[in-house]
RNA sequence: UGGGGCGUGGCCAAGUGGUAAGGCAUCGGGUUUUGAUCCCGUGUACCGCAGGUUCGAAUCCUGCCGCCCCAGCCA
């Protein structure tokens, strides 16, 4: 794939940080809560964070940010130290949480609160609420910010103690309670909560909010740039002056980027989760799901992933992404990577009346028509095939190249036949179809170099191995499922059809986490959840371009 | 009606005063024992709109319009 380095706005910023000399290395970090499953948009954080620091012989740290104790599991820990690991990125031993640096940020706080930057202010969560005004009108000072420092400090460090119920008291910034931006009307640092963190235990059962807590875990953690999403742009002014009250040894930089949004697709975390709580998935690793491990199962290549948000790009402007793009990005790796089989999803039995009774060819087949080293396999080729429903049609149009009646169609790696006979069943349905086969055009050795138009994939039905596939599509209608009413509503009641299936023998062998081409259909995996040799389960992860899906429906648009 | 952002062809995106890259998609064509891949070709982009500055503007200035984000003791 091609190499160029991106030089989006935030690599430009940070190659000339380089060349200035403001930082010698830079250090970046992907702070995730683990309050959920990693999906599509945190990739291109992923990349982005890891990637900056990996082009620049920098460092990357990968922090929980589990500073709101109650919502967050070590599930997701596990989860998204997987996610971020099979995407192909490395923190070495810079695992941290933010949890980590309760002691320090504590410190911090008290310094705040010391230098009268900080007060503890004692109004309920409410009234907090209407103190702060709207975004047309200043808000109003608390009458409790004025509170003497030692007051302050006492009452601070009796939260700490926990002499106070959840609510009673919350540590404020004194900023401007008139300032336009909301961010800055005295926002809470530290607030009550007598919760069991899943890190520190019952150590604390005071914990410090967002802003505070990740303005200076950057600055402890020597963060030189703070990669975020746009929501937060409101808040650099905050993160700011922080870091201009605390004057950390080491000073970050916040820049915000826009999130990618895929097309089809929703990232919402409380609507993922009434996909899974509804029962409208399998679970969060459902291959429908935008979630990384979805991607993972359905069989989505890391590396693809990458290109996608390489793709993509990294600017301000909102951005929803047509599926395509990333459809292109799987195809491009699978076509390069993938190992070629054959499979027939919709089987129609074929019956080579000339063929030897009980003879079975070995046939060699490539493995991947532009990749000799792949090698070859042996396909067992006998009279009695399946070959795909769709490639068979008694009353076919002009341009179709496949099997007709009395019409001729090569087998793939096999030998060209001729369809002579169509045996239907009461209802009219074709179930047979008897054929003849051209001994001289065997695929290489034959000594005929006939060509038909069409070649059609096939498997030997004596051999072939029954598996069921589950055949994916987009979870929702409409491209922006995002500003739908009800996303509900808008799902995509063909998400999911399962097919019984013949595969070829080979196929027993492949390995969860091994893509192959289903010649002419696909590229598909072994599912890793429900595969076993005794019940086969394979992945669709996306179709070939289909061209001819096109050129059928003109024809017979225009056969009316 | 406050503040902060964003607006380049269908979707992304280069471009940072000198006369609009590239990718994806689309539509043609060639090669092909995958209607795949691959290879060619294909868009008059009034650079949101209107003014202005300039020899010259997508790039600078002014005004307007549209879209997104913000009123958690969530992150």
């Amino acid at each position: 794939m091609n190499d160029a380095l991106p030089r989006d706005f935030i690599r430009q910023i940070i190659h000339s940080d380089l060349e200035t000399g403001k930082h010698t290395a830079i250090v970046t970090r992907f702070p995730p809560e683990p309050n959920g499953y990693l999906h599509i948009g945190h990739v291109m954080s992923i990349c982005l964070n890891f990637g900056v620091a990996e082009e620049t012989g920098g460092r990357t740290f990968l922090r929980f940010d589990d500073t709101n104790p109650g919502k967050e599991r070590e599930e997701y820990v596990e989860a998204i130290e997987r996610d971020v690991r099979w995407l192909g990125f490395d923190w070495d031993e810079r695992l941290t949480h933010t949890s980590d640096y309760f002691d320090a940020l504590y410190d911090y706080a008290e310094q705040l609160t010391r230098n009268g930057l900080a007060y503890v202010d004692s109004l309920s969560a409410d009234e907090i609420r209407a103190h702060r005004g709207t975004l047309t009108e200043a808000g109003k000072n608390s009458p409790y910010r004025d509170r003497p420092v030692e007051d302050n400090l006492d009452l601070f460090r009796r939260m700490r103690a926990g002499e106070f119920a959840d609510g009673e008291h919350v540590l404020r910034a004194k900023i401007d309670m008139a300032s336009p931006n909301i961010n800055l009307r005295d926002p809470a640092l530290y607030r009550i909560r007598h919760v069991a963190h899943q890190h520190t235990g019952d150590k604390w059962c005071i914990y410090p909010m967002y802003d505070f807590a990740h303005t200076m875990s950057d600055a402890l953690e020597q963060i030189t740039h703070s990669l975020c999403t746009l929501e937060f742009e409101d808040h650099r002014p905050l993160y700011d002056w922080l870091l201009d009250q605390l004057k950390p040894e080491h000073r970050p930089r916040q820049i915000e980027f826009s999130r990618l949004n895929l097309a089809y697709a929703i990232t919402s975390k409380r609507k993922l989760n009434a996909l899974v709580d509804d029962g409208v998935v399998s679970g969060w690793d459902d291959p429908r799901m935008p979630t990384i491990a979805g991607l993972r199962r359905r069989g989505y290549p890391a590396s693809a992933l990458r290109e996608f948000v390489k793709r993509g790009g990294v600017t301000k402007k909102d951005k929803l992404i047509e599926m395509a793009v990333l459809e292109n990005c799987i195809r491009e790796e699978l076509d390069f990577s993938a190992p070629r089989r054959m499979a027939v999803l919709q089987p129609l039995k074929v019956v080579l009346t000339n063929y030897p009774q009980g003879q079975v060819e070995m046939m060699p087949s490539s493995n991947h028509p532009n990749r000799p080293e792949f090698g070859t396999r042996e396909v067992p080729f006998s009279g009695e095939l399946f070959i795909e429903q769709d490639d068979f049609m008694e009353d076919a149009p002009k341009k179709f190249f496949r099997l007709k009646p009395d019409g001729e169609v090569r087998l793939r790696n096999g030998y060209i036949i001729r369809c002579d006979e169509v045996i239907k069943n009461k209802a009219g349905e074709v179930v047979e179809l008897r054929c003849s086969y051209d001994p001289d055009t065997r695929s290489g050795t034959g000594t005929s170099d006939r060509k038909v138009k069409g070649t059609i994939h096939w498997v030997s039905a004596a051999h072939a191995l029954p598996a069921e596939v589950r055949l994916y599509d987009r979870l929702f209608t409409v491209p922006d499922p995002n500003a739908a009413e009800d996303f509900m509503a808008v799902l995509n009641p063909d998400s999911l059809a399962t097919a019984r299936v013949m595969l070829e023998p080979s196929l027993a062998e492949l390995g969860v986490g091994e893509a192959v081409q289903f010649e002419r259909l696909g590229y598909f995996c072994v599912d890793s959840v429900d595969h076993s040799a005794k019940a086969p389960a394979f992945n669709r992860i996306v179709t070939l371009r289909d061209s001819w899906a096109k050129v059928e429906q003109q024809a017979i648009a225009q056969r009316g």
